[in-house]
DNA sequence: GTCTATATCTGGATAGAC
DNA sequence: GTCTATCCAGATATAGAC
């Protein structure tokens, strides 16, 4: 019996654990469809205890779509970081795919909550997450701004409309998505050859 | 005085007014968030009266979900169908995302409001739709495998996995699209160059 | 075909005991 | 810090008049 109370019987306490189920049941389900009684229950407290801990419903939407965008955030810029300073621009590119679908897709419910909540949220939640989000965008259009300086994205690229593609394919991933049929890595690795290189045949090729 | 009444109060009469209406609305501002008294008063009728028309909320949003996809289907076919002998294969690849994303963001609040609410539903309501999705998946795969026989597309590429970083890429226009900053068709040939010929630089270019 | 009135349920949120 | 009990608003859906 090494595993802690909270393992045990699959709930965490306090703050947390209402953060963590919360982050789960809005993912799965939806914004509308999840209850306060609903996360109550999966984090092994009753509804009324949750206002002692947040103020409101939109409180813990608000949290979860803050630490959501933020986890993506960290994982793409600790792999940026991490590459070596000879990488090239295929490597670049390869690890922002790879970090974004890791985090979206294997590594916490914080962020494929956010994508798939963040257009059912009341306005004001909303607006308060938009600060984070143009955190990560803009840092993203620098690094893809950089590439495209350095000459290795091409300069006919439209990249503030490259990125707005780019981030649609990878968070959509999030609705067929299916580990078992191989991983997150392994799909981001697909994805930037087709969009480094194009789906068009190369006429000289001969592979 | 030529309007017609509908026209005049902004209303339609009946069940085509009740299906507008409720489309315009889910799409908007998403499943949960819209009731029958919204779409009642949109429609210039009472919450009561739609029951005469449609047996629950559930009814409307599956009718919703089927529209939207046929015309979006539809509307790709029709310009499929209205293409020369002899297009290239970039002619046909321009008309498949001209087409989709006319249909998306130009062009009717059902596709929208499918796109939007799909993974809100309640699962009864998704599976109904899925023979629609299917068929419209279905005549992209056969689209694109052509285009793959023929040797336009590269045989590197995995078709079902493309097809989706494509519709993915295609659907969340939606989140941003602003038809002021120009239309769908003229964002429909960027995102077609760019997914034909990558993003990377060509080393022998000098344009 | 649309109305009014209402039954029934579930949601978020609050108050006070412990 | 969590409980029980409850208020109140708003939801879907129904019944019957017109």
């Amino acid at each position: 019996m090494a595993l802690s109370k909270a393992v045990a019987e699959n709930t965490e306490v306090g703050r947390a654990g209402i953060l963590d189920a919360a982050a789960l049941l809005f993912g799965r389900h939806g914004y509308g469809a999840v209850s306060l009684r609903m996360i109550a229950e999966a984090a092994g407290i009753k509804a009324g205890s949750i206002y002692y801990h947040f103020a409101s419903k939109d409180a813990i939407i608000a949290e979860i779509l803050d630490v959501g965008i933020r986890a993506v955030h960290d994982e793409v810029r600790d792999r940026i970081t991490a590459l070596r300073a000879d990488a090239s621009a295929r490597d670049v590119f390869r690890a922002v795919l790879r970090g974004h679908l890791y985090a979206l897709l294997e590594h916490g419910d914080y962020t494929s909550a956010n994508v798939r909540i963040f257009g059912q949220v009341p306005p004001a939640v909303r607006n308060a997450n938009l600060p984070v989000r143009r955190a990560y965008e803009g840092f993203l259009d620098d690094l893809l701004s950089d590439l495209q300086a350095s000459g290795a994205i091409s300069s006919d690229v439209n990249l503030p409309r490259f990125r707005l593609l780019l981030i649609g394919a990878l968070n959509a991933t999030l609705e067929w998505f299916d580990p078992q049929k191989g991983g997150a890595e392994a799909l981001a690795d697909d994805y930037a050859d087709i969009i480094l290189n194009g789906v068009l045949a190369k006429t000289g090729d001969k592979t």
